[in-house]
RNA sequence: GGGGCGGUAGCUCAGCCGGUUAGAGCAGCGGACUCAUAAUCCGUCGGUCCUGGGUUCAAGCCCCAGCCGCCCUACCA
């Protein structure tokens, strides 16, 4: 089966905080590598998204030109993410060449199929920047109420929606400068002649019952009352309108974000010499295709997207016909997670309350950090991430659960074999363990498969449970004299055939201390593939280079029970999981220490 | 204002199409054990399922109203 995994583009506006990884990055790996594990075909791609506005004004503060700009925070997080272990085929970037032309590519044949309409608009615009104010920036004295901080689009107050062109004494949120209002032509995409198409695949995806339900039915709430949305702007930077007299604007941020899913799968083909591969995964009706991203993303991958997918395969109430990228799919499945919030609150680099993936992955490690996104992140719902929480996940669940049955069961066969000990006849005890733990990888995988994952790890921490007690129940440590080796031997190997069981079914959650378990018991080359940083050329301009991440995953192991081979050399080991100390959260890094 | 989601043990969360005494992990308490990073294993304590109405033989689950938190509503996961 052809599976895309389709992770959210991180905004280049500055290093990643666990926020948005526990939202997109580590969800999409987990459910990624072992869609890999259960034989699929995954292509999982991504990059960074690096216009609109936001980004002029990170520039201008910065003191820095835009390129440079989107350049240092692109590099800054393919590190992050690469740290962390996510693995994509391709993590590129929407300032590609490749990437502008699709963008423009599929913008021309929604327009020929009629889903472009030019309208004019009132817009506010700030005189000193020309730069256009979004109506969330504008601030005024609301003329219904009087209320005299009623923003642009609404009043707070007593909540009449408003036209911004009304509001007295108008100003600007961001310098409080008295803005300009300008009529201005934009293209709008027709949403109305694409909302039967689109409630019609809702109400297929809702009757399939598998999308998560907050998703579902926000989707299915927007979806009843839609508006052609602008999808072009006054700005300049961004990617060109391929349509004359239309060079002093640019597409809207979104309209080309989302379009990078595509983009980047067929970069990744052409990069890979086979340029129509990426077709497998967006022609076939067959493939399957997931989204990932945080909740307050929904409204474009739920509706955005799957619009212009309709438009362009000409689907909607105007009729028309695809393009040459054909019948592109629409998204599987649109998974939406909470907000990790931080002790109660949001995370804010403004004011300071953030904690950024970088000093986490330093001084904690990669997988102490997805171990708890994983076991605490916020999969429906927002959660809150706390140190205390986060030392007491680590040091109770993952250390003193499983590092600590990974240890005392290397130490023991070390200790008295040296290597992988031969079974004698197993007994109903071990049998029983073994049935257990085997029947995880069904239960297990059947969680991933349906983005259970808090679920799916839970389950394989109680298998982790069940070994540890295993451990007790038949006292390997006390069978000590020669008569009773051969049953001590048994025992261990069928210890050592549950922990490598286990390591495969904690491999997707943690892939890299997997490599270090499976090290542990004899592995040589590497169990889980990692992913790696390459510097590459642009495919359309030669002059310009970037970061890529991407990897080889062809050797990812199967999601099944592997034997363990007798004999393996296996030596004391070095605890793999770190027991952390109370950490303050003044100082969680130990930077003033 | 409109649309959507959530409010379940001290903490983090499960509870599918309403069906017997509401579950798990962690923390707390008591005990066992010692191979292991004082880790593990067993037992145990612990809940007005936000509030108030309603429907039903039966409601954490459905309906109505309210309170609280969050997301979207033309550019921060």
């Amino acid at each position: 089966m052809k599976v895309l995994s389709a992770v959210a583009w991180p905004y280049t506006n500055g290093p990643r905080h666990i926020g948005h990884v526990a939202g997109f990055g580590v969800p999409a790996d987990v459910f990624s590598r072992y869609m890999r594990m259960a034989g699929h075909d995954v292509l999982m791609v991504s990059g960074t998204d690096e216009h609109g506005t936001p980004i002029l004004v990170l520039a201008e503060q910065e003191g820095a030109t835009v390129q440079e700009t989107v350049d240092k925070y692109n590099a800054v997080i393919v590190q992050d993410l690469t740290d962390l272990g996510l693995s994509y085929d391709l993590f590129t970037r929407t300032t590609t060449r490749n990437h502008y032309r699709v963008v423009q590519d599929l913008f021309t044949q929604i327009r020929a199929n009629g889903y472009m309409i030019e309208q004019t608009t009132t817009t506010a615009i700030s005189p000193s920047t020309g730069r256009t104010l979004p109506d969330r920036f504008l601030e005024g004295t609301c003329p219904i109420c009087g209320y005299p901080e009623a923003r642009g689009d609404q009043c707070d107050n007593c909540g009449n929606q408003l036209d911004p062109a009304d509001l007295i004494n108008p100003h600007s949120k961001i310098n409080g400068e008295v803005p300009e209002f300008i009529e201005t032509q934009h293209f709008f995409l027709d949403l109305p002649a694409l909302a039967g198409a689109l409630q019609q695949w809702l109400d297929e995806v809702d009757t399939a019952g598998t999308w998560r339900p907050g998703v579902i039915n926000f989707a299915k709430g927007i979806a009843n009352d839609m508006h052609p949305r602008a999808m072009t702007r006054d700005i300049d930077w961004g990617i060109p309108i391929p349509v004359d007299g239309w060079e002093t604007k640019r597409f809207y941020v979104w309209f080309d974000a989302v379009i990078g899913y595509l983009s980047a799968a067929i970069e990744w083909a052409r990069r890979l010499g086979e340029p129509d591969r990426w077709r497998d995964w967006w022609n076939d009706p067959t493939a399957l295709s997931y989204y990932f991203q945080g909740k307050d993303n929904v409204t474009f991958h739920a509706q955005i997207w799957p619009a212009e997918l309709l438009g362009y395969r000409g689907l909607g109430d105007k009729g028309g016909e695809p393009g040459a990228f054909g019948e592109l799919n629409l998204p599987t499945e649109v998974v939406a997670s909470g907000f990790l919030n931080l002790a109660g609150a949001q995370f804010s680099t403004s004011r300071g309350n953030v904690i950024y993936v970088k000093d986490m992955i330093a001084t904690y490690g990669a997988d102490a950090l997805r171990y708890f996104i994983c076991a605490a992140g916020p999969e429906t719902q927002d959660s809150d991430f706390t140190w205390e929480e986060f030392v007491t996940r680590n040091n109770n669940e993952l250390v003193a659960g499983w590092g600590n049955l990974v240890n005392r069961t290397a130490s023991m066969i070390a200790k008295n074999f040296g290597q992988i000990p031969e079974p004698a006849a197993l007994e109903p005890v071990d049998e029983e363990l073994l049935a257990a733990v085997r029947a995880g990888f069904g239960a297990v995988g059947a969680l991933l498969e349906t983005q259970r994952q808090k679920a799916a790890l839970a389950e394989a921490m109680r298998l982790v449970r069940l070994a540890n007690k295993y451990v007790t129940d038949t006292e390997p440590f006390r069978l000590k004299g020669d008569d009773q080796r051969e049953r001590l031997g048994t025992v261990l190997h069928t210890l050592a055939q549950a922990v490598g069981d286990l390591n495969t079914m904690l491999a997707p959650f943690l892939p890299h201390s997997s490599n270090q378990v499976a090290q542990t018991f004899g592995a040589t080359t590497q169990f889980m593939p990692m992913p790696q940083i390459e510097q590459v050329r642009d495919l359309d301009d030669d002059s310009r280079a970037y970061p890529i991440i991407t990897g080889e995953y062809s050797g990812t192991p199967r999601w099944e029970s592997r034997p363990v081979t007798v004999g393996v050399p296996v030596a004391k080991p070095t605890p793999i999981f770190a027991k952390l100390d109370a950490i303050d959260p003044a100082d969680p890094f130990g930077h003033d220490a």
